[in-house]
DNA sequence: ACTGAGAGTTATATT
DNA sequence: AACTCTCAGT
């Protein structure tokens, strides 16, 4: 039974509405029906998004009854961050706002017995699901060196993208390597659930198992979810749009807000035909377009357009701004990475200077994370603060991912790769023969590996030593388990960990590695502690929870006054008055693939766009001639989108300007630089003293600190030194760089 | 059972 | 260059 709803003239609604354009207003307080917010880059889409929810409380909808689905665990902080600005906290703090994955990991716990699981599953991350493959492929005995583990995962998580279970697959596995990919896919399948796990693509596929499980709970969560709202919808794949359309369909106020244009995740499944559909879905779907750009000039905006006009599929709009023209976009060219690097560098110190732009103005943006490293190098060399977001997350380290699984035992014993990662870790004497008796033992009775630990004694092949490192290891996890709802849990957790003796084991260890892995341990258990006097009620099985879907990009502290480095992936989303894109070089920007689709072309063009309108004032863009890949150098031609971008709007900066080299350079200099530059060598480092240096002299290094000369080589811009620092021991210095000082 | 050396593999992006 | 995996030695 449709709910009557009633339209709701603006004029009580002023505040909300107010200083919104006609389009966002249109946006916000259409709320009946199906409704596409075609967002382009800098529209104020979050803005929209979170007046629209605010609106809708104001109507007086429940709050209870918006759910808001976005891709990242920012994005939806923010949301609810800036809704409570709008609406008293308590209303805000009602509203289902959270990723995908976190919302439905949320109410798979309260279904999880209508889909063959118990509500403490496990949910593993994409390296916890490598590990199951390759345990399943060894028990298989299939050959990894011929199937590599990681590509038959993605392929497994392909077809679980698609909805194809494992006994589909199966049924239609033509070629030798699909027929193995079958076997593995159903092993793990099964392995995964007799852990008591899902990974994160069962989060999605496992709300659609429950939704189409009843009538009653598709019911339940239809009247629960009365107006819907998703973010990014370009980025869907099928199964999140399933979901949608299944919980929409009694209702169908939905509104999804998107921008083709800025649809970047095609790799991960995401379908951007769910948004080029989204009419044929709903034809009675209202369409907005919000095309006043707020953010760019309106040079930055005509490049963007001047590239993206090069894809062919797209919905046809055009970004416009009231803002002034801008400075024309920067074109760096340099004869090596290290040497770009080096230039980025020195293009923000010189911009700094004058004290009108702050480092933390300034974002560089490359397209792979092995590009940070030079980046890095030459950020720390010239003094400059950084931090780098995305990349290697602190949750993926070996020993937080140990105490994580730890943790996981306690609350799901059934999760047998969480068991058999820290079975020795410290070592506790139980080997892989040991181990091998168990797994068998557990076969055969058909119980959990866990179960097979507690009855070790029935095992006679297993010898006493290991029977009683056993019997120790369990007795240990059982004595916290019965503990789990009782004493706090952060003390619980300090207790536990610290009784596993891993922490001991790194201090003991004694290296430095060693013990920067002690201290990331530390670091994680005041995150416990910290999480728990944040949510008073919250018990652990939420903290893992939240935890398995959260992100460095999530948790880095953007506030300081740094120079943000990160993929242009991460970048989406946000805006910066100087943006710095590196890398521009073909094969890495498009980045080359075995082969290439026009779609995967336009994806990476779209990247590229995003990359651009990610810019507010300034935007200079750098590509090397030379690159350091996989240890080896290699050339390579400037990127075919630089050519594609309106020559009007490109100046080449002769301050920040190498010469050129190479041949594939003639091509750029004709069309950008031919303007009498020859070639001569015009670094722009700064002129600085370089102190007369000796073999054997001690010198002070910014970053480094004290260290001694080993060895000098070279002259004028090539010297180099070699030295012996107390810190971290031996490196090699371009001394033109490196501000040694003697000691 | 554990350690370390050497070989082999790997670098697109993320929930 | 950096990481993981395997295998032989202890």
């Amino acid at each position: 039974m449709p709910l009557k709803l009633v339209k709701v003239e603006a004029e009580n609604s002023t505040k909300i509405l107010d200083g919104l354009n006609g389009e966002q207003q249109k946006a916000v307080s259409i709320i009946d029906g199906p409704l596409l917010i075609v967002a382009g880059a800098g529209s104020g889409k979050t803005r929209v998004l979170t007046h629209r929810v605010a609106y809708l409380i104001e109507q007086g909808i429940n709050p209870y009854n918006i759910l808001a689905l976005t891709f990242t665990n920012k994005a939806a902080r923010e949301m609810v961050d800036r809704i409570s600005g709008i609406v008293p906290e308590y209303a805000a703090s009602k509203v289902w706002a959270g990723t995908f994955h976190s919302i439905f990991a949320r109410l798979l716990r309260n279904e999880a017995e209508h889909i063959g699981y118990t509500s403490s599953f496990s949910i593993y991350d994409t390296d916890d699901s490598l590990a199951v493959v390759k345990a399943e492929m060894n028990t298989l005995g299939i050959n990894q060196q011929q199937f590599p583990a990681q590509a038959m995962r993605s392929r497994i998580s392909w077809a679980k993208n698609q909805l194809i279970d494992w006994q589909a697959y199966s049924a239609s596995a033509d070629t030798y390597l699909q027929k193995q990919t079958s076997v593995v896919y159903e092993a793990y399948e099964k392995a995964l659930r007799a852990n008591n796990a899902m990974d994160f693509d069962d989060l999605l596929n496992n709300m659609i198992y429950a939704l189409r499980a009843s009538d009653d709970i598709l019911e339940k969560y239809q009247e629960r979810f009365r107006y819907i709202l998703v973010d990014e919808y370009q980025d869907t794949n099928r199964a999140q749009y399933i979901v949608i359309n299944l919980l929409a369909k009694k209702h169908k106020n939905i509104c999804v807000v998107g921008d083709d244009a800025q649809s970047i995740y095609r790799w991960r499944g995401a379908e951007i035909q769910n948004i080029l559909d989204f009419q044929k879905d709903y034809p009675a779907a209202n369409v907005i377009r919000l095309e006043q750009n707020y953010r760019s000039t309106k040079t930055i905006l005509a490049v963007a357009d001047s590239v993206i006009k090069h894809n062919r599929k797209q919905i046809p709009k055009k970004l416009w701004t009231k803002k002034h023209d801008g400075e024309p976009v920067s074109l760096l060219s340099c004869p090596d990475d290290r040497d770009e690097a080096a230039k980025i560098v020195n293009l923000i110190s010189e911009k700094t200077k004058s004290g009108k732009t702050g480092y933390k103005d300034f974002a560089v943006l490359y397209r792979t994370n092995a590009q940070s490293l030079a980046l890095e190098n030459a950020f720390k060399m010239g003094n400059i603060p950084y931090v780098i977001l995305g990349g290697i997350s602190f949750y993926k380290r070996k020993e937080v991912k140990d105490v994580l699984s730890y943790l996981k035992l306690l609350v799901n014993p059934q999760d047998s790769e969480s068991l058999l990662r820290v079975i020795n870790e410290p070592p506790r004497g139980i080997g892989n023969t040991s181990l091998r008796y168990i797994k068998i033992f557990a076969e055969k009775n058909s119980i959990s590996l866990y179960n097979a630990f507690q009855r070790a004694n029935e095992i006679e092949d297993l010898p006493p030593k290991a029977k009683n490192a056993v019997k120790n290891f369990i007795s240990l996890v059982e004595k916290y388990r019965a503990d789990i709802k009782a004493s706090s849990p952060y003390s619980l957790a300090f207790m536990y960990i610290t009784e596993t003796g891993i922490m001991q084991m790194y201090k003991e260890i004694n290296t430095e590695d060693s013990l920067d892995r002690w201290n990331n341990i530390q670091q994680f258990l005041s995150d416990i502690s910290d999480y728990f006097n944040r949510n008073e009620n919250a018990v652990f099985e939420d903290y893992l929870n939240q935890l398995s879907l959260l992100s460095d990009i999530d948790e880095k502290d953007t506030s300081q006054n740094q120079v943000k480095l990160m993929t242009l992936h991460s970048a989406k989303g946000l805006e910066f008055p100087v943006v710095v894109i590196a890398g521009l070089e073909e094969g890495l920007f498009p980045l080359a693939k075995a082969e290439m689709h026009f779609e995967e072309e336009e994806e990476e063009r779209r990247l590229f766009y995003v990359g651009i309108t990610r810019a507010q004032e300034e935007l200079y863009l750098t590509y090397a001639n030379r690159r350091l890949r996989f240890g080896d150098y290699s050339t390579q031609a400037p990127s075919k989108f630089l050519s594609e971008i309106d020559k009007n709007y490109i100046k080449t900066d002769k301050s920040y300007q190498h010469t050129f080299i190479s041949q594939q350079e003639k091509i750029m200099r004709e069309r950008y630089f031919d303007d009498g530059t020859k070639n001569e060598y015009n670094y722009s480092q700064v002129p600085q003293e370089i102190p007369e240096l000796r073999a054997g002299d001690w010198v002070i290094h910014s970053h480094f600190g004290k260290g001694k000369i080993l060895t000098l080589a070279g002259t004028g811009m090539n010297a180099k030194a070699v030295v012996n620092f107390n810190s971290v021991g031996k490196k090699v210095l371009m001394l033109q760089y490196a501000k040694l000082k003697k000691a």
